[in-house]
DNA sequence: TCCTTTATATGATTTAAATCATAGTGCGCC
DNA sequence: GGCGCACTATGATTTAAATCATATAAAGGA
């Protein structure tokens, strides 16, 4: 990959959308291009950070374990998404583990060199308190949901959160969906068993289809017989 | 209060301080003094944002309800601390209220106002990202113990964060914990008790003092016995 | 001062969800 | 093609924690 592949892979992502050619140049030399295979990780929480990545092509997972060794799987990234953002500003590790979810390519670029960057383009750092922004508000109104809602709710809009970002085909098994909603596989099973037979749901091994919505969000909003 | 006294205000708050006597006299010109009682709310969850703001004065606490109506306590913020300011930058509605705890006075600026002296000022956005990503880093640790941990861990873990930020002794009610950690008021109290009798902690009404953070941070990353 | 309110305490009961157990099913792989 | 593995499915049992129910004690207000 030259640079000028590089360039456009950056020029795609949000945050650096709408710089000029001579800045994405600029970034596109910043950047080294990484591969990794299905299931590699890419870091470890913990790891001392070295760089932030930029999704180029493929998706990737983070994710953080419990102290009973419970996966927990906090958002997906793909293209043009950046990960990894926190560690590097804050130059502390790495505060969840980074994992290739099939044939994936990532930019990454060093934090020294990214800050030094930024002090210079207000502009690229407003673009990045937005995205902190929202990935706090919604890691804050997930925290609300787990201290106060059951499991079904909890399922339901994880459910509704992920057909907002990826669309209505879900290409997750249950056993992810359990993990990310803080749940156990079984009761993954059983609960979208039922919304299956409800018809509000159709799925295929590996695959979930929402196929409606609102009915969804009724459950996620209320507990299903008051 | 005149705008000096603002001025010292807005220098004491860790996101300005290091800016010029110029620069600082500036924010003061935009900032707005409002006072509060305790228990009055500076804003809802859900309403629009006007401003974000600064706590010159007490202390205020962010919270959000859940469907069925329980409080969960996202966070307590003290003097020199900024709250609101997601809304302000996404311009979209508050994610969270917040609460006057005691008599405190705050200092609101208005969004457009700051964005602007934002594009101005690359350092005290850097400044920003770095709380951002502090608080995204707490809220992801906090959901991975929710979504993983029992609540006996959950509630050592919070007990730990809150002396971390706020010292050994916490002026917390057991109901203010149990919403803290995302369980009720009974449990809290049922854990606490034990946690008295391993004199790991004391407390008076309305108080906790914690004796022994060694065995509490024992507590909070493995099973009691194993 | 008494009376109300708020915080702490603890027992009994219920319930949601985890855990344990077992089995069928579609898929890739040797 | 058959073997093994990951995914889905469901039943039975256990358990953690919520809920319901009281009780005592300390703070605060009239």
């Amino acid at each position: 990959m030259r640079n000028t592949g590089k360039a456009e892979v950056v020029k795609q992502s949000f945050i650096f959308s709408g710089l000029g050619d001579d800045e994405l140049a600029e970034l596109a030399n910043l950047a080294i291009e990484r591969s990794f295979t299905s299931g590699e990780f890419i870091f470890w929480e913990g790891d001392s950070p070295d760089c932030f990545y930029i999704v180029a092509e493929g998706q990737v997972k983070a994710l953080k374990h419990s102290s009973s060794g419970k996966e927990f799987i906090i958002a997906f990234f793909g293209p043009g998404e950046i990960f990894g953002e926190v560690a590097v500003f804050e130059n502390k590790p790495y505060p969840a583990s980074s994992q290739a979810l099939n044939e994936t390519r990532v930019l990454g670029i060093k934090g020294k060199d990214f800050l030094s960057f930024l002090s210079s383009h207000p502009q690229v750092a407003l673009r990045i308190i937005n995205i902190l922004g929202g990935r706090l508000r919604e890691a804050q109104s997930r925290l609300r949901d787990f201290a106060g809602e059951r499991v079904e709710q909890r399922l339901a809009r994880t459910l509704l959160m992920l057909s907002l970002k990826l669309g209505p085909t879900l290409p997750f098994t249950r056993q992810e969906i359990a993990d990310m909603a803080g749940t156990t596989t079984e009761t993954a099973i059983r609960f979208m068993s039922r919304l299956r037979d409800g018809g509000i749901i159709r799925s295929v091994r590996g695959k979930t289809i929402i196929l409606d919505e609102t009915k969804l969000k009724l459950l996620s909003e209320g507990p299903p017989q008051v």
